[in-house]
DNA sequence: TCAATATGTAAATGACTTGTAAATAATAAC
DNA sequence: GTTATTATTTACAAGTCATTTACATATTGA
């Protein structure tokens, strides 16, 4: 599985990525908040360990965010020395699957991510599939038939939620927020990114799988079958 | 949520039964191992609430059974004083999802239902059927005999409220305070946006479903009657 | 039956939404 | 710093939708 770990203690930090790796793990272990919370959307890691307090964003803080700012899902367990009820009410409050209090024994450790990983991770994804187009969250990049699409940021996000959602009919507002959370520049710009995702995604090709639905959003799906 | 509590001790049952209900779950107190597990199966509870030691079949035991033999995957958490890692190893192995030490802060035990419930009840997506014809709420998609329709705004939101009522008659005065709320224009509007919906459901198909009822409104069924 | 009323459909209008291209500004990479 | 990539703005063409108007057809009840 791979992990992201923000823990700012290098000896915690240490300890813990090396048993996760013995237990076959991928671990990304980060130090700082801001960048955890960058690396844990651009990678789309599949599990995230935050330590509670960390330099720059706190792990609740961060948690929240990842939640509301980019919708994901990831789980999440938070690793703090703070074990007063307040704080696991803002823990859990702020999106987090578990709580673990310091100090903690490894092996407890391994048994929750376990138990999350049953529940969270329904199948272990390694890429999402829309009938011939498939993207990978992992390298970052789509293709279809085989080939693969050019794209850059704004319709790579554009595309991994439309995948997600599928065949489901997303919002514009919904994508507005995934873009730019609070701050959106102009009205029209979403249209133009969508037309660069169009441009990329459906231009090349017969069947079109970006669907437009007047006054609500877009849907992206193979029409037809289902 | 309905919640089976197996939980020999008499106070504590009572307690996070009453705190449970008191945030709108049903709650099942049982005291003995056994009753819980056939319970846990005829009722197909949402979640466990299991204590580690119980009369006549301790938790664990009882988690353990009800994945292998009755193959449920219903959410568990493990309540117990054994707070020591070997028991906590037994517990998640038996295949609980959490596992909370006594004593516990009922708020805690909150926090750990909510993050489990985030996890283990998949959203569903429903469709509503009238025979070949069906309409995917999330996709703000109709299907017919298989081939997707072409549906406006307006048409939508009467066939999806046509297809509700199905098989009864909507009186066309409710129709039409579905579409305008109170500011109507004028009154034959209507007339067109179901000879719209007629022209994408029926016209197309040999088997009408879409009927008048003149003085009345419209039924969306299947042959005449009712 | 006949006429009054209710309903169905087609075409046209105008308001609004959406798609795309080209130009400019902002960022990131080097 | 300079260049390349990306994001946003601007402008306009094309498309879609709700409504109106007009007239044909169907149903009802006397």
């Amino acid at each position: 599985m791979r992990i992201l770990l923000a823990e700012d203690d290098a000896d915690l930090a240490a300890n813990v990525a090396d048993y996760l790796r013995a237990l076959g793990h991928e671990v990304t272990p980060v130090a700082s908040g801001r960048t955890a919370l960058r690396r844990a959307v651009e990678e789309s890691s599949e599990l995230l360990i935050l330590d509670r307090m960390l330099p720059g964003l706190d792990g609740a803080e961060l948690c929240r965010r990842l939640r509301r700012d980019h919708g994901r899902q990831t789980p999440v367990i938070m690793l703090t020395a703070l074990g007063s009820t307040e704080d696991k009410v803002a823990g859990f409050e702020a999106g987090a699957d578990d709580y673990l209090v310091k100090p903690f024994s490894l092996v407890e450790l391994r048994l929750r991510i376990e138990a999350l990983a049953r529940r969270a991770l329904p199948p272990v994804e390694e890429a999402l599939q829309v009938a011939d187009l498939s993207y990978h969250p992992r390298r970052l990049q789509a293709q279809r038939a085989g080939k693969p699409l050019a794209l850059n940021p704004t319709t790579r996000k554009l595309l991994e939620h439309l995948m997600r959602a599928s065949p489901a009919v997303v919002p514009r507002a919904e994508l507005e927020h995934l873009l730019w959370a609070n701050e959106a520049p102009q009205e029209d710009v979403l249209r133009m990114h969508m037309s660069n995702l169009r441009g990329a995604v459906d231009k090349p090709f017969r069947r079109k799988l970006l669907h437009t639905v007047h006054g609500v959003g877009y849907r992206l799906a193979d029409e037809g079958g289902t």
